[in-house]
DNA sequence: AGCCCCAATGTAAACGCTTGCACCGCTCGG
DNA sequence: CCGAGCGGTGCAAGCGTTTACATTGGGGCT
């Protein structure tokens, strides 16, 4: 006998009100529901999820997609999201694409891909999907579409779903005017590596951010300037030895599309004997938890906030209030550390 | 109607057929099978998880739980855990104690805790659980057995659940042999921060650990050669910090309990003009992203592997092989970089 | 040729809830 | 004084599978 059934004997009502009382329904009466929920503690009565799933086409489960998972980044927007799910009673299923496998290939041929939209979100698992840094292709949208579940994306904006994005080109024209108002002329730039989209094009984004930042300031864009890395430390590493080492210039200011690869640029000029920032001001991207111990100034964007804020958008559309903006904008902000001053050499015209 | 209905109907058999064709059981003859696949693929159906669950009483849905999410390690057993679900066909399920709040606390006085457990797991969400470092007290096992799931720990022992745990004191041991084996004498330890013990007393056994192997090789361990951190970089740097501002001692290596604070402690020698490994060398444990950058010696401890092999596990249980032995030792492995050497200075008796 | 057995399939009873609809007093306005 | 309206409940029909058990049709044996 189904459960709820037995909770429905001992406390004098019908199953259907045990239900509506547990499921905090308004048309139970105050001493019923307190009767209800006496005798559910007393059973040790908890709903099953199946059941209820099954009956209410609810399953009080988000699905979370991520290209990566040992990422700092994507940590931290799993886990602002898991809080704010935790907080409203909802489940999270974690889904990664391993991206590092087959994120070049048209997004058919990543199996794992496949896999996640052919299976995965039909099978009534999930009641919405928060995907991060993912670009869906016309098909997987549809997919989507077709089965009525809602979905939002952090990192768009993407034609016709509601996304959170931040603005990559704002956020690399602050961190360049920045090193530009501090008297900065010489200005290098670590590019995301362009092999490595998984975000919206994230890379060609802030590069143009901060070619637009020196345009306006009349300051000329050296492609020498200029070099790519793979978002880690190692990777800013090594191509601010690149840059420092090039005879063709000398700049005196870096600005690395993330956190990580500014910590390795700090590392490398130590490693040549160069001071920060005397010699050399960084300033990255992220609000990386190492930021605050290397001194780095850097624009945050908050990512946990950015997890936290897509659930409430995603519970929204699961209300049917999705008559908001498509696109909210996430917030960032320019948090100055001792890595960046006014270059040490006079300043030129 | 019942969707399997209409595949039945197409593929002109029941839906007990259907069923079973797509469960992949044995007693479906190779043309039926065919035709019912077919059918499925036609009218795009999928079979709905909760109806499933329903009637089967399987989710195939697995939970993870954790203390942290925000850490390279747990992020790494995840992302283990998460391949091999996925590739078992497996959903994860993730939940987070956010172990920051009130880890101090008695553990029913953690409200997420408390809800995981009394809520979250009885569901019937999840086939069985997986607690990564995570101490359970005997009202929270109970709880589980009672609700016949199988849990499988990583980072144990635990009593009476089986557990993948890793020998922190061998890990120690190895890690300060090796640097007694290169003839360092004077060898300080920066331990895990004891108020922080999110796994079990792991900061005490490897300090044991440490202290034994100093012990063995006739060396008298000296308190003040131990510090304590917070798993940190900052933290490791700053106990760094302290050993090598100390007057009364002079040590020539540093074990670190973890590589995060090994780094630090890199850092740190750095900045105070010491060479490593010339005039400090030092060995962490983990196995961490950025040892390779840091030319860091360490005790790898495969956090993924951890994750796979305990989804191995916990998937051995659910079929029934509950009678392998209890416990399962994970596997680590000294791996020598740069930053460990023999002593500069004269070795003393 | 007759029988037994097994493989392959069908039948139908769960699985444990949710919820539209019906129903029952009551209060309240007319 | 009566009917409408409404808060609070109960009834029972699903929700879409899985699976124990029954059934059927051959093939192999004696």
């Amino acid at each position: 006998m189904a459960k709820i059934q037995k909770v429905a004997e001992l406390a004098g009502v019908s199953t259907a009100t045990v239900s509506r009382a547990l499921a905090g329904k308004p048309s139970v009466s105050p001493t019923t529901r307190a009767r209800v929920e006496k005798a559910a503690k007393e059973l040790g009565y908890v709903v099953s999820a199946s059941a209820s799933s099954l009956a209410s086409g609810r399953t009080r489960n988000i699905g979370v997609v991520t290209p990566l998972l040992d990422t700092w980044f994507y940590m931290k927007v799993l886990s602002g999201a898991q809080h704010a799910l935790l907080d409203a009673g909802y489940d999270l299923t974690l889904y990664h694409l391993d991206a590092n496998l087959g994120m070049d290939l048209p997004a058919q041929a990543n199996p794992r891909r496949r896999r996640l939209f052919e299976e995965f979100l039909r099978r009534k698992r999930v009641d919405a999907l928060i995907a991060v840094s993912l670009e869906l292709d016309a098909a997987e949208l549809d997919s989507m579409r077709g089965l009525g579940k809602p979905v939002v994306c952090v990192g768009g904006p993407l034609p016709g779903v509601p996304t959170l994005s931040i603005d990559d080109h704002a956020i690399a024209r602050l961190a360049t005017d920045h090193l530009l108002s501090l008297g900065h002329r010489h200005i290098a730039h670590i590019a995301g590596d362009p092999d490595f989209e998984l975000d919206f094009h994230l890379p060609a984004t802030r590069r143009a951010g901060y070619e637009e930042a020196l345009a306006e300031s009349g300051v000329e864009a050296d492609p020498l300037l200029v070099r790519s890395a793979d978002f880690t430390i190692a990777g800013g590493y090594d191509a601010t030895l690149q840059l420092l080492g090039d005879p063709r210039v000398h700049p005196t200011a870096i600005f690395a599309a993330s956190d990580e690869m500014a910590i390795g640029a700090i590392l490398a000029a130590r490693d040549l004997g160069k001071e920060v920032p005397g010699d050399l001001s960084v300033v990255g991207i992220d609000g990386h938890d190492l930021a605050d111990f290397f001194a780095l100034t850097t624009v945050d964007q908050f990512p946990e906030v950015q997890g936290r804020r897509a659930v409430e958008r995603v519970l929204h559309e699961l209300d049917g209030d999705s008559s908001e903006p498509a696109n909210e904008e996430l917030p960032y902000e320019l948090v100055v550390r001792k890595s960046t001053a006014a270059p040490r050499a006079p300043r030129e015209g």
